[in-house]
Parts: structure tokens; C-alpha cells; sequence
DNA sequence: CCAGAGAGTGAGTGGTCAACCACACTAACC
DNA sequence: GGTTAGTGTGGTTGACCACTCACTCTCTGG
């Protein structure tokens, strides 16, 4: 009865992706410097001293976590702007936005980049990631959409108050100022 | 030689008022998590236990930090919407815009904002401090302007836009990107 | 079946942090 | 001069954190 099963021990890599996805929720709630490493290892299933063979530091850890979310998210306005593909500019912004709303419909991701934010501000390495990841998502947006500066401008400034919104749980309040703040912007 | 000091027993809420001040500067680098009740005591040149007289908890002088922001900013609006009085809504916000412009032209204040976002996330007292922050100042936008509740949104999104911009340091990169993301945006 | 390469862990280590407490200093008032 | 009330600090504590290391376990190729 030997079924076969080709691996009981994960290679490294896969360790790593495992580690990379489960990371993000781990992340989420309290960012780069409120998130202890034993948390991420929990996480992952892995005890906390696997996680330091799997990746240098905490901060390489954390950057590459933020990587891997502008990844996802770049896929999923990619994966929105093939079906739109053809239409004018401002159906296209609205199908990426629609898929960046079902995306982060999960919140995780959305809030990874919040985080990577405000780790940004003091952590260089962090700063250059998400530098790369809006410099990557800005000109992909802009090229596939066909948009003027100004929507483009205003795509993305709608992306940082989803972030608000979220963030504060402004959707768990129902008042005039919500409703203004959260007008228009879909939440699956 | 005995000059007039008529004041002494207010002098433990001079110290609250310049440990709010100062603390600004040393939670905007690195955030609740990330910033020491150490270096807060350091940049109000008192004792690191001295905190904890003015105030019962790390969590507690934070989210004061965070209300005492909104302060500063609603105040600079009032100023802003005095000024233009009378004028029509998209004038009065983009005074107001103005306005916001040069009080964060430090990026402290606008610092503080985006890691109480951050912590709000998990931190219940920060969260409320944040949601009733932004609950006044956007009824104060509303009613002080008189605009439609798209334009006081987009004014929001800016606003959120300008976090962005500041947190990843986009104003010291020159690219399309960066050009898309900051047009039109003043930073003093 | 065994040797070795790689996956994975338990048990630390040195350091730091939030919070606390006993104590010192100052000034006002009697 | 002595009492009292409030300002302010040095030193500590127990918990926790990033990171390390010696070690075990599992798989694979020969």
C-alpha cells in the first residue's frame, strides 16, 4: 500500500512561497514592526527558527512579502484590463477597479500595502520595494488603459482611500461622512 | 530680585501639551510599534519615566498624539476656509487644499495620520481616535466648502494620495510614474 | 542498507521594551 | 524650620524579540 507521494518534506522554495503567502495575514494586522517573527512562523506552520533559514532577516522577510503582494495585484489588473481590452479608457480604469475591489475583498493585500507605507518611511529597503511596486503598477495602468495622466492620477487616488476606508472600518460606520468617503467604491 | 511667576500647579499640563508637540517628530519615523517610549521621553527632554506620569500607557499617549494631529488640521482648514469665504466650493477647497499643503510640509503631521491608519488596524482606542478625526474634518469640509459629496471626496483622495507620495519618498524619484502620481500636487 | 544532503527544530542568547517603584528635589505655606 | 504636595529621575523587572546553533529527522542515489 504504498501510495505515492512524491515528497513528505517540502523542498525550500516551496517552503518559502508557503511562507510568503500565509505571511501576508500575519502582516496584515499589525505591520512590519508589530508582527513578530514567531507570529509569521505560526503562520506558516513552521517553527521560528525555519523561517531564518528561509530568509536572512525580518526586514528581507517583510520586503519580500510586500513584493509578493504588488505581484498579485498587478496580475489582477492585468487579468481586468485583457477582458476590457478594446474599450475606451475610462471602462478599462473602471474593470481594473472593479477586480482590485474583488482582490482585496480579502483585505490582507490592501492592508500589506499600507504597512509597507509606513515602514517605508524609515526602512530603505522596504521604500525601494514599493517604489518599484507603484513605479511597475502606475506605467502598466497608464499603458493599458490608455488614460490621461489625470485618470490615471485619479485611479490610484482612489486605491489609497480604499486603503482609509478600510483601515479605519469606515464601512462599519453608517453617517454622512462614510457615506461620502465610501461613495461609489464597491466592497465585495 | 523675585520676578512675578503667578503659575506653577498647570505645569504638569505644560508638560502633557510639549510631550504631545514633540512626540510627533519621534512616532512619525517609525510608527506605535515602532517608535520607543524612550525616544518619546528623549525628544521631550524628559525622563522615560516621566511618560508614564503624564500618561497611563504607551497606546494612551499615542492615540493623544493622533487626536491632538487632527487638531492641527482641522484648525488649518478653518483658517484656509476663513480666508476664501464666500468663494465657491471648488475655490474654497482648493484653498483648503492649499492650506493642507503647508501645514505638512514638514510631513510629520501627515506621517502621524498614515501610521494611525496603520495601528488602527488592530488597535481599537487608535481606530476610534482616527474614525472621529476624519468624522469631523470631512463635515467640516462638507459644510465649510459646500461642495457635492464627489468633490469632497476626491478632496479626501488627494489627501490620501499626498501619503503616498510623501511615505515612498516619490518626490525624490523623476520618472512618468512619479510625474502621473504627484501632477498638480504642491509640496512646499 | 548506508552515506550524505538537505529539511526542520528545541533550546537558547543577548538585548530591548513597557511599565513600575522607591526615592530625591523644589517650592509654597504655616 | 517643618510639613506637604507636586515634579522629576535612577534603577529595576519580567516579558518578549530577532537571531543563532547544535542537533535530529527524512529522503534519495548508489
Amino acid at each position: 500500500m504504498k501510495t505515492e507521494r512524491p515528497r513528505q518534506l517540502s523542498t525550500a522554495e516551496e517552503r518559502r512561497e508557503t511562507v510568503l503567502r500565509t505571511a501576508i495575514g500575519a502582516f496584515a494586522a499589525r505591520g512590519y514592526w508589530g508582527t513578530t517573527t514567531t507570529e509569521v512562523a505560526k503562520a506558516a506552520g513552521i517553527s521560528q527558527a525555519y523561517v531564518y533559514r528561509l530568509f536572512p532577516s525580518k526586514e528581507q522577510l517583510f520586503t519580500a512579502v510586500v513584493e509578493h503582494c504588488f505581484v498579485q495585484v498587478r496580475a489582477a489588473l492585468e487579468q481586468a484590463a485583457a477582458d476590457a481590452r478594446g474599450s475606451s479608457a475610462q471602462v478599462v480604469l473602471d474593470a481594473m477597479g472593479d477586480a482590485y475591489a474583488r482582490l482585496i475583498s480579502n483585505n490582507d493585500l490592501m492592508l500589506i500595502q499600507l504597512h509597507a507605507q509606513a515602514a517605508a518611511v524609515s526602512e530603505p529597503a522596504v521604500r525601494a520595494a514599493a517604489q518599484q511596486g507603484y513605479a511597475r503598477l502606475v506605467e502598466y495602468v497608464r499603458g493599458a488603459s490608455g488614460g490621461t495622466e489625470q485618470e490615471v492620477q485619479q485611479f490610484f487616488a482612489l486605491g489609497m482611500l480604499c486603503h482609509l476606508i478600510v483601515s479605519i472600518g469606515v464601512d462599519e460606520v453608517d453617517a454622512p461622512w462614510t457615506r461620502t468617503l465610501a461613495a461609489g467604491i464597491t466592497h465585495y
